[in-house]
DNA sequence: GGTCTAATAT
DNA sequence: CATATTAGAC
């Protein structure tokens, strides 16, 4: 009963973020009016430019991801009043989201960490603690991703060598440009072994969990909650910072719970805030690993053990 | 009631 | 085709 649903959260703050980056994704999402108001370019042409995709190395320089100076400029803070006239974000309809690989990977590793069976649209948006990203964004992209992990199972039997990418590269036999995204992210062995438990099974020191969301009873095989918590505990991975924050010093030892957090965007609230991304392919691949699934395919060149 | 998933629509 | 939206089930 709790060999698998209750011991994923331990530390995995340990091994989720990868050194590489934490937090590029800082200004995943912008606002149309935002973007506008910024003068990043015109609605019309809707192809947004990459904002710091300064020369070739979109790594971030996180010498300390403990704060998020997001360079970008997507403050929550004022993002309601800097366009006239557009506040009502409720009943205006956002722009579709795009997926860049960037949001892509920070997608994947969530429901990496979280493990599939954890893997919910919501407890992945809290993971992700993307800005401006909904429930419903996850849940489609999930979807798709959900498909294209079971054609890859089809595929891919024992070709476990470092990456379903490279299964990924073989199965899809035609170019990434059918994978499109998901080429771009490592997709965990485990995703298509669902016999293996990487999971880790470590402590987190403490594990906060939002009020607001405290609440579940009935179920019987589901995912359970409480990965949102793990986010709240750090922040690097959040994106965007807030500034209202109580400033606690819990100390790491037998904290069970805090009976507040503050993580999502509220000063972002669903204004006519949308979603914007910059270019899906100009600033393709930013890991070497994705590099390969993506660009160049010449990994299948040794492993033929496939029947 | 909320949320998840599948299906369908744009 | 990629994403959004809806509908049904839990």
């Amino acid at each position: 009963m709790r060999e698998d649903d209750s011991n994923w959260f331990p530390r995995w703050e340990e091994e989720l973020p990868p050194p590489e980056e934490l937090m590029p994704l800082s200004q995943t999402l912008i606002t149309p009016d935002l973007a506008m108001a910024f003068d990043i370019r015109d609605p019309h042409h809707h192809q947004i430019p990459q904002p710091p995709p300064p020369s070739s190395n979109p790594l971030p320089s996180p010498s300390n991801p403990t704060q998020p100076n997001s360079a970008d400029f997507a403050d929550s803070a004022e993002l309601g009043s800097g366009t006239a006239g557009d506040e009502p974000a409720r009943t205006l309809k956002r722009p579709r989201l795009v997926w860049t690989p960037q949001l892509h990977k920070r997608f994947v590793d969530a429901v990496a960490h979280l493990g599939i069976k954890n893997a919910v649209p919501k407890t992945i948006m809290q993971l992700m603690s993307v800005d401006g990203l909904t429930r419903e964004n996850v849940a489609s992209h999930l979807q798709k991703y959900r498909l294209y992990l079971k054609r890859m199972q089809g595929l891919s039997s024992g070709a476990g060598a470092g990456g379903g990418a490279a299964a990924a590269a073989l199965a899809a036999s035609s170019d990434p440009a059918t994978d499109h995204l998901f080429a771009s992210a490592p997709v965990p062995a485990h995703f298509l072994h669902p016999t293996a438990r990487p999971n880790s099974d470590h402590f987190l020191p403490f594990v906060p969990v939002p009020a607001t969301l405290q609440h579940h009873h009935h179920h019987h095989h589901q995912q359970h909650m409480a990965a949102a918590a793990v986010a709240a505990a750090h922040p690097q991975l959040q994106p965007q910072y807030h500034r209202q924050v109580g400033h606690f010093g819990s100390p790491p030892n037998g904290s069970f719970e805090h009976p507040f957090l503050s993580r999502q965007p509220q000063a972002l609230h669903r204004m006519g805030g949308a979603p914007m991304q910059h270019n899906p392919v100009s600033g393709y691949v930013e890991d070497m690993e994705s590099a390969n699934a993506a660009g160049g395919r010449k990994i299948q060149s040794t492993m033929v053990s496939i029947l």
